[in-house]
DNA sequence: CCGCATTGAGACATGAGTGTCTCATGTGGG
DNA sequence: CCCACATGAGACACTCATGTCTCAATGCGG
């Protein structure tokens, strides 16, 4: 067993981020193994990609614990979950728009758990007073969702650098592209 | 000829809106034909997908002509601009995940002239005052996009209501998650 | 050094989706 | 009324990705 089923993980996440569409025999070439190697760690492309959604999910978590959502201000803690998501928002991505093709199947109970501290922390915020009341928690969590999509495609595309990922998401989620007079934010 | 093109084309991009990997039986069930009279229409998927692309691009003119993004306040151009592309959100989502695959080919044209014009409109309210300046019109873009193929999906999966669908994006992208203090928008 | 296990390479069958063809139907216009 | 044309149904072959199998090579531990 000296295949490191992580690396052969992490390989393919790498590809179908990039190309979604990839045969098993180009993942099996991207991760440096055979196509009978491959099948032998994840028995078919569904096994693999479900491998890769839970992948995402515990990076997801991993990124939910060190933002820390419970501390501060929920705005600070959507920035901070923005930056620490930033590594996984490739993969993210990818399982993104692959569950828009779960619709017979109902999603993975992890997806329900991270929607649920995301929407916790927006509804954290709202009674805060820091976040608007006219916009639901489930609307902001699929938003983020959405916004770290397209920041991937951008930055894939050329379209804008890495480096302004993470600034360029959580400035338009929280603050939104209207200017704002210099007043802002009085410390709770 | 008595085949209704436009009739075809609607119901196969109503089915792919649901269903991105229906099969080409599938979409001629859903419009009421058969397969054979389905690909006298069109020459295989490919030429189906290309004729949705020119559809939707055809019904994203259309939404940029009815939304007069050259007058008023730029907000309000893109509060116009949320509202009539609304019809053609479902197509829109489904060709934004579908343009992740086309790696290879270069985008067709029709976007470039979409991106641009939408683009346009940004840099005229970052220009304006209106907008800040330090989100890149690009970037303000491909969100618009973005948040508009999350609200189709969060309207698809029952997180949200249809009647919020464009207040709910709109606001997200003008004015963000933050509350803002009542003292807004001096008229330019 | 030997034996066992794992891997790589390739052959082969399978299934789904597709492209193509034929033929019968039936429908509308001349 | 008759002809022409479009359609529907189905058969057929082809492609492609996949699942499965065999076998030789490699490598590692005892």
């Amino acid at each position: 067993m000296s295949v490191d089923r992580d690396h052969v993980l992490r390989a393919a996440a790498a590809l179908l981020t990039r190309k979604s569409t990839a045969t098993m025999d180009e993942v099996a070439k991207a991760a440096g193994i055979s196509r009978a190697t491959l099948h032998r760690q994840f028995a078919g492309r569904d096994a693999l990609v479900r491998a890769l959604e839970a992948l995402g999910i515990a990076e997801c978590e991993t990124a939910l614990e060190a933002a820390r959502l419970d501390e501060g201000l929920a705005e600070d803690a959507v920035r901070r979950l923005v930056r620490e998501a930033e590594p996984a928002s490739g993969l993210l991505a990818f399982l993104y728009t692959e569950n828009q093709l779960f619709e017979g199947e109902e999603q993975h109970v992890g997806w329900t758990r991270i929607d649920d501290r995301i929407t916790a922390l927006f509804r954290r915020g709202q009674q805060n007073g820091e976040f608007r009341i006219d916009l639901t928690p489930a609307w902001l969590t699929e938003a983020l969702f959405g916004l770290l999509a397209s920041g991937v495609w951008m930055v894939q595309s050329g379209k804008g650098a890495p480096k302004d990922f993470t600034r360029m998401i959580a400035e338009l989620l929280l603050g939104g592209a209207l200017r704002r007079d210099e007043t802002r934010r009085e410390e709770s």
